[in-house]
DNA sequence: CTATATTTGTGCGTATGTATG
DNA sequence: ACATACATACGCACAAATATA
């Protein structure tokens, strides 16, 4: 999937969509890393600080916990 | 103290007003930085624009001096 | 142990679009 | 038309902590 900077969606809801996807999804799993900030901006061809406020939404969802300078993981189901 | 929406002085010259009366009461010494545009933004309730516009003007009247990626800093005495 | 790469945190610069008075 | 204000989104640079070679 991939994303639409025409939709009136903001690019950030939409990537942190796609992601929340990918966890429910269960490709990515409980307790491993999501992809780095650096990762989702190549991913998605997004900037760095669209991919960061992407996290943080999941991250408000309760989605993920972001461990810093390590990572940000798939909370425990 | 806060910032007053419905005041017909524009909320950039507020929030400068504001952080011109931090500087000159000592609070905000000599040499050292200001509060980030982000820590601005919080502080008074603003959007982004409107933070960046209250240090133009803090500039502007020399109280303060911003250097590119590093913050915004108090002009010596 | 040292050096490098990775990852998140922070800070500013800029541009565009929308809405309001 | 214009100024104010907010939101979104691109970018660069540097720091600090961690992971890896």
């Amino acid at each position: 999937m991939s994303v639409n900077p025409l939709s009136p969606t903001p690019l950030y809801v939409q990537v942190a969509d796609l992601i929340a996807a990918r966890i429910e999804s269960g490709e990515l799993e409980p307790g491993k890393p999501i992809p780095s900030e650096k990762s989702i901006q190549q991913a998605y061809g997004v900037a760095r600080g669209t991919a960061r406020r992407a996290v943080e939404i999941l991250r408000e969802r309760g989605l993920v916990v972001t461990m810093p300078q390590r990572g940000t993981f798939v909370v425990e189901a």
